[in-house]
DNA sequence: ACGTTTTGTGAAACACGGCTAACTTTTAGG
DNA sequence: CCTAAAAGTTAGCCGTGTTTCACAAAACGT
């Protein structure tokens, strides 16, 4: 199954939680996403069928292809964001709309973008949201 | 209710329709979106039970409402595509996924995104999609 | 004016992604 | 240990937005 908009979200924040935790649980996914942990659940099995994520006894941690999608996003979040704090978007607004164009471009039109405006670098997951 | 991203593409839609069709019927939005008649045919009942638009007997055209959030997605549709195709994206994927861009962001970031990168012109929905 | 084609609508179903509630399993404190 | 709290799962529901299929209503050609 392709992935879509949500599953996106959850692979991007197992990811930024790992870099912060090293371990990531399914009820700190739910927590910085602010959905409940039944949600999680759900998400995890069909990321986990689509070989996106794998489940241990008591972590949640990204497949190969599934770091590489993570990071994509990541990589994406933090050029948005950046974009929009340059234009006088406040942080969290900025953060939170962000996360929505992070999900509308292709691999090529985001390079393509990124190319002509630049700001490639990308924030470490460590500190803030 | 509150307009989603769907009611919006309907609106953009009967808006560019008419700006080049004169009269808009249901089967042009839906010819248009790439949706069954059936969709355009509920979205219409809801729309027009939030007052963006009315259905004559055989026409579908924006309130004032309705005309005001239809030429902001417009607009904002035009901006993304032209920053893509200035980024070297082709037109008609520039097109695609300008239409889901053009959803993300407020009213206030929007405007702040614009005024940092110009571009401001609008095209004429006449010719093209 | 009639029948055909086009257009619009209604009902039922599905996918998705969230929720709550109830339950099970794990972890951890005393 | 053993129990209480925390974490995870399962089942069932809801809202949104699609679809298909059947049908109603208009429009149109001859």
């Amino acid at each position: 199954m392709a992935l879509r908009e949500s599953g996106e979200d959850y692979l991007e924040s197992i990811y930024v939680l790992s870099e912060r935790q090293g371990i990531v649980r399914s009820i700190d996914v739910a927590e910085y996403l602010g959905v409940t942990k039944a949600s999680v659940s759900k998400a995890m099995a069909t990321l986990e069928n689509s070989g996106y994520v794998e489940m241990g006894k008591r972590d949640v941690h990204l497949t190969e292809r599934g770091l590489e999608v993570a990071r994509q996003m990541w990589e994406r979040h933090c050029f948005f964001v950046r974009l929009l704090e340059e234009a006088g978007v406040s942080a969290d607004v900025a953060s939170q709309e962000g996360c929505h164009m992070e999900h509308c471009l292709s691999e090529e039109s985001f390079e393509k973008l990124r190319a002509m405006l630049g700001r490639d670098e990308v924030t470490d997951p460590t500190p803030g949201a």
